[in-house]
DNA sequence: TTGTAGGCGTTATCAT
DNA sequence: ATGATAACGCCTACAA
C-alpha cells in the first residue's frame, strides 16, 4: 500500500496525500479530513525508506552502548537509554545502538552510520578534554548532543550535564550540618573533567564553612579495593576525617569496608545512587538520568527540526538520597 | 556518490558494481578487483535507504528496553544489549531500541516498525505462558527469537535460554556438599515459567540427595523486603533450613538481612550475579548474558540470511560464582 | 488548493 | 559475464 492507494481511496491526487502528511496546513479542512480517514481505514504508514531516499533523513538517532565495566556503574546507562528511547519515540525518532572499542573505531562508525544509514544525529556520553569525536562531528556539521560538558569550551556544542560539584557540595554540607568539621573526600586522579568537578564541589563547601581542606582528600582510580585502601590511609593520618564524601559508589563501598574493618562509625556518602547503594543503604548523590536523556533528545530534535541555531545547554541538579550511612 | 560513480571509475556498468556487492561469485575475478579498488578509492558506501526500498529489508533488528524496575536486576539488560549490538554489527545488522508499556503497546510498535521501517526481525526478552506477542509475530511470519523458552511449546519458534533449573540445582548441591541437609528455597509465586524452573532445580537436587523438600520453601514477589520477611518466616519454622537458595539476588539480599538481624550464620546463594551480589560478596548463579545475546543474534540471522528452516534452540548453562556467603 | 512530472540509488529481469 | 531498463514509494518543483 502506498500513498497512491490512499489517494485513490480519498479521491485526491498523491500530492494532496503527501501534503496532508507533511504540510497539513496548506490542505483544505474537508479534504484533509477525507484523507485522514482513508489513512486510518487503510492502516497506511509512510515508508521510511522512500521518504529517507528523497529527504536524506532517517529519523534515527544513534547512541553508543558501552561494555559494562565494573558493573556497579553499568546500570546508569540502562536508565539513560530508557529515557532516551522514550523521548525519541515521542518526537518521532528511533534510537539506534552501536558499540566501539575506542574513539577511533567510534569515528569510523559515525562515518558508516552517516553515509550508509543517513543517521540524523548522535548522543555522546562521557566526553573528555579535547575529545576527537566531537571535533570530527563538528567539522562535518553533524548534529549531536553530549551528555557531559565540553570541558574546554562550554559553547562548543549543545550539551546536557548534571552539576556534579553541586552534588558533592550538598553532600558535604549535609555532613557539616550533622556536626562534622573534617569532612574528607576520595575522588579520581586530577585531569578528568567529571572528577575535578566533583572534588571542587567538596572543596568549596568546606572552605565556605571555614574548614581547610588540605590533607583531607585522596585520589584513586575507581573501584572498591582502591576506595578501601585510601580510606584506611586517610584514617591513619594525623587528624583523620570524621566523615567522607566519595566521587562514586564504588569508592564509597570501599570506605564502608575500611570503616567496618577498624570498627569505626564513619559516615560516608557516595555518588550515582546505583542499585548497590540502595541495597546496602548507602547515602548517595543521585543523578536525574531519565530526565537528562530526555533533555538530550530535546536538544537534538531542536537542532534537527528547529531553526539552525545552537540550543542553550542544560545543567541539571542532582539530589541527595539519604540512607543509613549518613 | 552512487554506484554509478563507482561504475564510471571502474569502467563497468552499474549492474556489475551491484553484482560485486551482492553476488561477487558471478563476476569475473579481474573485473571484481577493479570494482573493489574503485570502491575503496572512492570510499563508497551503499545507501541503505535505496537498497531497503528495493529489497524491503532494513538490516535492522529491534529489541525492547524496559524501564528499570527494582534497579538490582536492571543491569542484566545492559550486558545483554551490549552483546546483542556487538554480534549484530558483526553480522551486518544494527540494533534498534524501542519501549512499550504493555504487550498491547508492544504489538502496536511491531506493526509500526514493520510497516514504516521494514524491520527485519525482533529479539524478545522474558516471554510468558501464552504470550500474545509471539503469537502476533508468528501469525505474520515475522522473524523473531526469544531470550527465554516458550513455556507452552518448545518448538514454537527459535529461542535461547539459560538453564535456570541447572543453576539452582548446582547451588543446592554446593550447599549439600558443604554438609547441609535442610537446604531451603525462596522463589517467586508459581505460574511464571522462569520461577517454576528455578524452584524445580532446587527440588530435584534435594530429592536426588534423599532430602524431602516439603516445607523448606516459600513464595514471594521479588524484592529485598519480601526476601527478609520470608527468610524470617522460614527460620521460625519447626525444623528450619540451615542454608538457602534464592530465585534472585534481591531475595538473597533480604535473606542476608534476616540472618544478620537474628545473628545467625546462614549460607545463602542468589541468582543473576548482579553488581550488588559482587559488591556485598553474595555467592550467586551467573547467567552468560553476553553469550546469550550473541546466540540470539546468531539464530535470528540464521532465519534472515539462511535457508527457511527453524534453527535449533539453544540452552546455555549458568555457573556458580562463589563468594563469601556460601 | 490541487494535479503532473521527474528523480532519489538500488536491484531484478531480461537481453546481449 | 556484462549491460540496459524498469520499478520500489516518496517528495519537491512547477503548472493549472
Amino acid at each position: 500500500m502506498t500513498i497512491a492507494t490512499v489517494a485513490r481511496h480519498a479521491q485526491v491526487s498523491r500530492q494532496t496525500v503527501s501534503n496532508v502528511l507533511n504540510a497539513p496546513h496548506i490542505v483544505r479542512e474537508e479534504t484533509r479530513q477525507r484523507v485522514q480517514e482513508a489513512i486510518a481505514t487503510l492502516g497506511y504508514r509512510v515508508s521510511q525508506a522512500a521518504r529517507q531516499m528523497r529527504t536524506g533523513r532517517s529519523r534515527l538517532i544513534a547512541v553508543r552502548i558501552e561494555p559494562t565495566r565494573d558493573g556497579i556503574n553499568g546500570s546508569v546507562l540502562d536508565r539513560f537509554l530508557h529515557g532516551l528511547t522514550e523521548t525519541a519515540e515521542a518526537a518521532g525518532y528511533r534510537a539506534l545502538l552501536y558499540t566501539a572499542a575506542d574513539a577511533g573505531a567510534e569515528i569510523a562508525t559515525y562515518d558508516d552510520l552517516l553515509s550508509a544509514y543517513d543517521l540524523d544525529g548522535f548522543v555522546l556520553t562521557g566526553t573528555d578534554h579535547g575529545d576527537p569525536r566531537t571535533a570530527w562531528l563538528a567539522d562535518r556539521s553533524v548534529p549531536f548532543v553530549t551528555f557531559g560538558r565540553p570541558w574546554d569550551d562550554p559553547d562548543a556544542h549543545p550539551w546536557v550535564d548534571v552539576d556534579g560539584a553541586a552534588g558533592t557540595a550538598q553532600a558535604t554540607r549535609h555532613l557539616l550540618a550533622a556536626g562534622h568539621r573534617r569532612v574528607g573526600f576520595i575522588g579520581w586522579p586530577a585531569g578528568s573533567g567529571v572528577g575535578d568537578d566533583r572534588r571542587a564541589g567538596w572543596r568549596e563547601a568546606l572552605r565556605a564553612a571555614g574548614v581547610d581542606p588540605t590533607g583531607l582528600d585522596r585520589e584513586a582510580v575507581d573501584g572498591i579495593a582502591e576506595g578501601e585502601r585510601l580510606a584506611a590511609d586517610l584514617l591513619a593520618a594525623a587528624s583523620p576525617p570524621t566523615a567522607l564524601v566519595c566521587a562514586s559508589d564504588s569508592l564509597a563501598l570501599g570506605v564502608l569496608r575500611a570503616a567496618r574493618s577498624c570498627a569505626r562509625a564513619l559516615p560516608v556518602i557516595g555518588f550515582d545512587d546505583t542499585p548497590v547503594a540502595a541495597a546496602v543503604g548507602l547515602t548517595s548523590v543521585s543523578q536525574p538520568l531519565h530526565d537528562a536523556a530526555a533533555r538530550c533528545v530535546d536538544l537534538l530534535t531542536a537542532v534537527l527540526d528547529g531553526p539552525p541555531r545552537t540550543p542553550a545547554p542544560v545543567l541539571l541538579q542532582p539530589s541527595l538520597v539519604l540512607r543509613h550511612t549518613a
